[in-house]
DNA sequence: CTAGGATCCTGTCAGC
DNA sequence: TGCTGACAGGATCCTA
């Protein structure tokens, strides 16, 4: 699922792609998933493209931005002349770079497109003003971000204070921003603990391992260009490679990699799979 | 504050 | 082969 590493991945290439390009219109086939004024948008040129969490900020001259939130199945794929040699596109992209589910299309001048996939349609896009994007409403009550305002300290701080068992916490948006289900399940493998451990319970060293562990798996999803899971794709239609190193995550059934004599077994935590050795986290 | 369930949506897959 | 139903999942909303 799109997470920090893979929603990283995709401002990457709409910064490489969209920046200097004017949007000259914008055509809404889905109006349920977009909010805002289009008309914000047209004429106004791109000056930068920015992440909060799992959330993306296309800022424009204009002083408005727009705000992408792809969820589980959202695919931003751009095509244009920033585009160098044509590559093949995964068939991950489901019906089609423009198809059944584009659900909006913003044209840029020089013969420029930026397509909005969606499958499930969970999705949105919102304009706002780009003075406001930090008090909009989801990115207003978002925790600090591994590599930005989460320190070690404020970790074990957030964790002292929560009860709740620590896979939920690690995927709560508004404890700490960015981290979904494939990555807390592979820092926890990492740091070996185990996902059902209540937050405050965890011993200050484990605290830190999985801080670490956190930070590690995420470099290497960012390294890897994000998880190619279900339908994620990068700007250019391409798929990412972390899908291929996965620790636990959709393991199941399989030997534990590092202690060599257990299965990986999946169970459900706040609604989510998840998947742990019940051998070597503890 | 926390837990659990329903909701949104549709492709995929198991079972008959 | 073809149909039916269960399932997945980020975030939100509601109830307990």
């Amino acid at each position: 699922m799109p997470e920090l590493p893979e929603v990283e991945t995709i401002r990457i290439g709409l910064e490489k792609y969209l920046v200097g390009h004017i949007v000259n219109d914008v055509i809404v086939k889905t109006p349920k998933i977009f909010s805002g004024n289009k008309k914000d948008l047209l004429g106004s040129k791109i000056i930068k493209v920015r992440r909060f969490g799992k959330v993306l900020s296309i800022d424009l001259s204009s002083s408005f931005s727009i705000l992408i939130h792809v969820k589980l199945t959202g695919q931003p794929i751009y095509r244009g002349p920033n585009l160098k040699n044509s590559p093949r596109v995964s068939n991950k992209v489901i019906g089609g770079i423009q198809g059944k589910h584009t659900h909006v299309i913003f044209k840029l001048d020089r013969n420029g497109f930026l397509y909005y996939n969606d499958v499930r349609k969970f999705g949105w896009i919102k304009v706002v003003k780009t003075s406001d994007v930090e008090k909009t409403g989801f990115i207003a009550k978002l925790g600090p971000e591994p590599f930005k305002g989460l320190t070690l300290e404020i970790f074990k701080n957030i964790l002292s204070k929560s009860k709740t068992n620590i896979k939920v916490l690690l995927m709560n948006q508004e404890k700490i921003a960015g981290i979904g289900n494939i990555y807390a399940n592979d820092a926890l493998w990492l740091s070996k603990i185990d996902p059902r451990k209540v937050s405050n319970s965890i011993p200050e060293s484990k605290v830190k391992d999985l801080y670490e562990a956190i930070l590690k798996v995420l470099k290497e999803g960012i390294k890897r260009r994000g998880a190619s899971e279900l339908t994620f794709v990068t700007p250019d239609g391409t798929e990412g490679t972390y899908q291929k190193h996965f620790l636990v995550y959709g393991q199941e059934g399989k030997t534990c990699p590092r202690c060599k004599n257990t299965k990986i077994v999946k169970i459900k935590l706040g609604g989510r799979g998840t998947y742990f050795c019940p051998n070597c986290q503890k």
